[in-house]
DNA sequence: CTGATTTCTTGATATAGGTCAAGTGGCCTT
DNA sequence: AAGGCCACTTGACCTATATCAAGAAATCAG
């Protein structure tokens, strides 16, 4: 089974066959330190799945910058709202190292379910996860410190603090990196 | 066409046979103003559109209430984790008014794919645009201030606002109801 | 290795929004 | 219509977090 087949096993519920052909589907795909994977009001045509780096999901507003997502090794990426419903891009997408993808486009992507059955239902559970996840987060803004949601993002991602600048991560919990680096200093004493 | 399928038909790309197939899967059922269609921790098996009335999302927790969400007329209600996911359900799910719903079990929601080929596919880009709709709520928790939030909700969501105890649309909006009078003082000037 | 950038930390100060408490007004219930 | 809730507003004060500015540390380019 090869390393992509290996990560889709991890999140389908599919036979090796169905795996195989998904997997087929896929395309390598490398985006340089800097570069932009996307860009804000382009159409995202594809889908991609992380094999190595990192991506950065942000948007520019008039004098600042909003880190909606951190994405690395082993997770999905795209504009959804783009890809499914053809609408310009809300986000940029950059990479800050140098990421390697599998990427499969929007023509292979919109027929993929002719070839295997199962793919709109297993999509539709994953898109569900997804969904799930997002209203957790929705949740930690209504019931967390600045300084609880700092300390659940870190135990659950503990990888992307080693890589990614601190302005990001801050941005992406909606405060600043000045509350991240003192909510740091008074968890050391 | 029934009141259900004229809602179905407007989230739903399917003809009329199949919209008569899916309505005839719901069936009625009501909540009475103060009573509960949902408690935290018990397993949802429902899934229900709301035809009249309105209902709280929210949590219990040790020191007060969060609310997550207020959902009225023309939206459905259920937790999509425990639904889909057979999890126990996070929400408690709360009837602000006497609430006429339509309802479809879980053994139902299960085997609709069964009988509408296009279910999954359909129900797959429902999810995906919710999906959509949460991520735009996150972004507005990085991005807004108390009133910006407020003011969005406002113009979107005019209809809850004469409704529902000004306490629970703060919650729901991250802020206290103090906070909302003054906003409102402020823009009456 | 060195200078230039960028990132991170720290301190001083400012502010949005929270908390607490009192008062007002609406609207059920009897 | 009187009493009792609730919900809402307002004021005084407080606190978490933001902003601004400077310096320290890390990273990068040559």
């Amino acid at each position: 089974m090869t390393e992509l087949e290996h990560y889709l096993q991890s999140y389908f519920d599919f036979d090796q066959s169905d795996l195989t052909t998904v997997a087929s589907f896929f395309k390598p795909e490398f985006v340089k330190k800097g570069d932009y994977y996307l860009k804000t009001g382009k159409s995202c045509n594809k889908l991609s799945f992380i094999q190595t780096g990192i991506l950065r999901v942000y948007v520019n507003l008039e004098d600042r910058e909003v880190t909606q997502w951190i994405s690395s090794k082993g997770y999905f990426i795209t504009d959804l709202s783009s890809l499914i419903f053809s609408k310009p891009s809300r986000w940029n997408i950059q990479a800050l190292a140098d990421t390697t993808l599998y990427t499969i486009d929007k023509a292979d992507y919109d027929r993929i379910g002719d070839f295997i059955p199962k793919w709109h239902e297993t999509e539709k559970l994953f898109i569900a996860h997804c969904f799930v996840t997002l209203e957790e987060r929705v949740f930690s803004f209504l019931s967390m410190t600045a300084e609880q949601r700092y300390n659940v993002l870190f135990e659950n991602s503990r990888e992307i603090f080693n890589q990614v600048p601190l302005q990001y991560i801050a941005s992406m919990l909606g405060m600043t990196p000045e509350t991240i680096s003192r909510i740091r200093r008074k968890q050391l004493i």
